[in-house]
DNA sequence: TTGAAAGCGCTAACAG
DNA sequence: CTGTTAGCGCTTTCAA
């Protein structure tokens, strides 16, 4: 209201004027094409500064049938435990690695009610590649959709899927060396806390800890299923106990749950890491305030995030990539071993 | 390569070819015009159906003078505290909202080094709104450009902003309810570890503490800061207890430094509650799985981020929107009080 | 190396 | 109520 008015932004046209060249080579000097002359770029740096002009995306994206931006797609179901750090930490990785880059990062969270909303929103034109995240394997239902438009996958496909893009961190590698660890401290009745077998994380570390076991010659009954959540990681520590076998110590395949067992051997009146030690996965921050302090797996979410983003990136300009990229992990001693 | 041709995306002019109509009218359909007959409507359906035609979006809004898209700011520091759940429900929120509209979510992180980037991105027309959540209160430093993009911030502004547009949980009112119940249970010799006294939600929640204490003429000496991280609550309680008063409860900022302190309560030998009982603020998944369970104030993120969404949105389609809106907070009564 | 001109796919007056 | 007609701001042949 008022005098006010509103402030054109400026567009191509003005800065072409002011700098007495066509908007073509504008254009050019915006797209860092290489045969402009020096003088000319110069004078159209000058004008673009002094009119403070950016480019709009539309106008730009309608023209040249590219969007420069891409979508993060996470299923809904995995929506649920975004309080699960993991995927904080992969939007963050990504966020910032497309902060180096001139494409713009969209959320999507991909409705189980309505997949193809989803499905259209990807194949419509919206984007330039897309990445998946989920500890679901079955959402790889959107590998299909790899031959329309580029998208890279986070964790491995559950089924060997032969033509997808993933990067994945080495979970079988990771619990075989944490319970090599456990091994090697002279554990030998080792129990693991694992996660859904239907989730490749859940699965994946669930092997690593039997090679481990089988390798040293050691019992592998010992297990217990949770879902990852600190609360599902106690009742499977309960149950566990409840067997009235011995145990020395105990592979959870996430903090969150290593941190809900804790409770419960105290309950116990077990101390740890002295009757049972404890080793966890994914380095959460709790697990380092935890008292004892947790022995645990870090895998840099972040650095998964930022990999998927770069590959997406290659694959989008064309680049030559890996279907797989796999991570690597690394133990942390702490306390609780 | 090979022969398969690019399957051109389906145009609104190949529909209105389909349907027999102009091309006017298909926009119309496709907008909801509420003059077109039924008829019409019916026909132009039929030929979307078909075609599976999806609007292009950077034609619409290149056309229309909006991008159907909000931005949701975190400033670089901010991201770095990625790990507090805060952030991640709170996008989560978002999104969950937005999706239920025709609005897409893009994440930016502000960089610090560089911040004419965002704002430019911002002013720029390439959104049609912005959201700015931090913990900090000086990256209001965007409020400026509420003048020019509808703006909604999570969290109030430190100094209040007479202009901006905030949601906020109600932390004085948490805090006092915290404190006060910590009162009721006989407690009197009640420490706060308080978050940095230069974020609202530091500052307010130090507050609440301090009304109930003075309201009950109790002593408001004992207090010590952290950062919100686990490890800065451990230190604050290691001073708190360093001091050699008498102290039987503890009010925390949040739930990650109460955690924090549970690990130096247990290492002194004292038990919660019965030697110091403890009441946090969050409701953070962990706080429940801990020994004993954190009594905690529970506030909904993803409803702060989903009111946030709702805001901007009405703002930018003009609807009429109050400067702040106050989230309520409830207690939860668990074994640590 | 630069400019002119033709759209990209859609919306929005304006007629009719 | 429906169609016609201009563009939205930028990229991209094609000539010059």
């Amino acid at each position: 209201m008022g005098v006010k008015a509103a402030a054109q932004a400026p567009t191509l046209e003005m800065v072409a004027a002011r700098a007495g060249v066509s908007r073509a080579t504008v254009s050019r000097v915006v797209n860092g094409s290489p045969k402009v002359k020096p003088d000319l770029i110069a004078a159209v740096n000058r004008a673009i500064a002094e009119l403070n002009y950016v480019p709009n995306r539309a106008a730009r994206s309608l023209a040249s049938r590219r969007t420069e931006s891409i979508a993060l797609v996470i299923p809904e179901s995995t929506s649920r435990v975004f309080t699960d750090p993991f995927f904080a930490l992969i939007i963050q990785g990504v966020a910032m690695h497309l902060a180096t880059t001139d494409y713009t990062l969209g959320i999507v969270v991909a409705s189980e009610a309505n997949p193809d909303k989803t499905r259209r929103f990807l194949t419509g034109g919206n984007v330039d590649g897309a990445l998946v995240v989920s500890h679901h394997s079955g959402d790889h239902s959107y590998a299909r959709l790899g031959h329309t438009v580029p998208i890279v996958f986070g964790g491995r496909p559950l089924h060997d899927d032969h033509d997808s893009y993933y990067v994945d961190v080495d979970n079988i590698a990771g619990s075989l060396t944490a319970t090599q660890h456990l091994i090697e401290r002279g554990r030998t009745h080792i129990a693991t806390i694992a996660g859904p077998a239907d989730m490749p994380a859940g699965f994946d570390r669930e092997l690593g800890w039997r090679r481990a076991m089988t390798e040293a010659g050691l019992d592998t009954s010992l297990v217990e299923w949770g879902d990852f959540s600190p609360a599902s990681g106690a009742m499977a520590m309960r149950r566990l106990l409840a067997r009235k076998l011995p145990i020395d110590a105990v592979f959870a395949a996430n903090d969150q749950m290593a941190l809900g067992a804790y409770a419960v051997i105290a309950e116990h009146g077990l101390s740890i890491p002295n009757d049972i030690a404890v080793v966890g996965y994914d380095d959460d921050a709790l697990g380092s305030a935890a008292a004892p302090a947790l022995t645990t797996m870090h895998q840099s979410m972040t650095e998964l995030g930022a990999t998927m983003a770069e590959k997406l990136v290659t694959m989008v300009e064309g680049g030559p990539v890996d279907h797989a990229t796999i991570l690597e992990t690394r133990l942390i001693v702490r306390g609780s071993s």
